[in-house]
DNA sequence: TGTGATGAATAAGTCTGACTTTTTAAGAGT
DNA sequence: ACTCTTAAAAAGTCAGACTTATTCATCACA
């Protein structure tokens, strides 16, 4: 599941990395290499090289004579997946869903409308297929099987739009449709609007209706901020 | 300028990252550490920190008995902010400059609705004053006074959206500007279209109008993408 | 009293060499 | 032709010595 465990320095960026972005070092606290290689039973070289990961993600500063210092949230590199794993693991998972939720209501629309554009025909007989899965668990509680088809539908729309950093949020959207499952709303079966609407999107996309392929995820987008009580009255 | 420069690994990366995102070690060829590090006249340890963050970056992957291998194109972390500066400064700047303005064309609308909404007083007379300074630099060739106003403003809002993921962006708007300022079209000074309407959006965002501040910055990314022959006719 | 130079302490940075572990490929034996 | 053993290759790990930049405190001088 995790990237890392490959290796002695990525168990050690497991551990801290999470513990960083959970707040349990706040922004400023300062590290020292050496008592952290100590506390982690790992030699020098192990955590200076997970130190460097965690630099590149700006999450520390390294500095001479000082530590390593943990700067300010507004400095992290947010996208980067590991990144949006550990905070989604971490105690502040609602407020991470709402902004990554709010960031897929403005690209999702877009991308929908330039797989209308761009789509294979590969593509759009997996995207029907993908909805009919879902069609076929939206009831009696296979949420799991609906999860399944719901990510995939969601990575074919983005990998089609013919744009590469739309394709590279299948990821992301993956996990924002995982923890909805899991861990805050839906704990019935979907809305059958919900279901819906993705076959239709299917269709606008086969037909190559760009416009009507936007509107209509803009309003899976749209249900996706209520649920989460987005949208202000 | 540049993040690196920060120790003997920041310089192997300065040299190597660019050489991996230009193709000029193409997906699949291996590398191998200690090669590397002669080559570069580093020890071990330094050529090790360094493969450790381009791993980290998605760029390479490092597995025993075989070496580190550069990882295909698309699963690249395409979001860091390195790996964006890297690719900009290569080849194919062009199309990179085509993806991210793609990209905006979806955010900044959203973003400028929500800036409406959340923005305080502050944003909105800083936002005000970059339109004037773009206004007071829009005729007579001085592009760079422009350039500047026109990155922050467009920074305000993705700050003002109050969305953690948008206001990340910042920093890849301003590459994008600036990159078509530097080395791709207007040669000329900037359409006045396009001055008005920025000056609209800061009065919409001042009024509080978010449909109208969206619209308007729609119509900004629209000429955008016209100016780079995105839109299909 | 304030200010600038000096020097010592500190923690990261670098290098080296020896050793371990995993993985692949070759070769021996059936 | 197939499996098991073995050897080689490259990354991974560790320990220790040394270097360098930065900060802070002290002290001399204005």
């Amino acid at each position: 599941m995790s990237t890392s465990g490959r290796g002695l320095h990525g168990q050690v960026l497991d551990s801290l990395g999470p513990a960083i972005t959970a707040g349990e070092y706040p922004p400023g606290s300062v590290l020292r290499t050496d008592e952290l290689a100590q506390s982690f039973d790992v030699s020098r070289s192990v955590m200076r090289e997970a130190v460097r990961v965690l630099e590149s993600m700006h999450l520390v500063e390294s500095r001479r004579r000082v530590g390593v210092t943990v700067r300010p949230t507004n400095e992290w590199n947010v996208y980067d997946p590991q990144v949006i794993r550990w905070r989604l693991a971490g105690a502040d998972r609602p407020r991470q869903l709402r902004s990554l939720t709010v960031l897929r209501s403005a690209l999702e629309p877009v991308a929908a409308g330039l797989a209308a554009k761009h789509a294979t025909a590969e593509q759009c007989a997996e995207l029907t297929e993908c909805a009919l899965g879902m069609v076929a668990h939206s009831r009696g509680h296979q949420l799991e099987g609906y999860l399944f088809h719901d990510i995939a539908f969601h990575r074919v729309i983005l990998n089609a739009s013919g744009n590469e950093m739309f394709a590279r949020l299948g990821d992301v959207v993956a996990e924002v449709l995982a923890g909805r499952t899991h861990h805050e709303v839906m704990f019935e079966d979907p809305l059958p609007a919900a279901v819906t609407l993705h076959v239709q999107v299917a269709e606008a996309v086969r037909a190559g209706d760009a416009a009507r392929a936007e509107e209509l995820t803009r309003q899976i987008t749209v249900g996706a901020l209520e649920e989460l009580d987005i949208l202000a009255p």
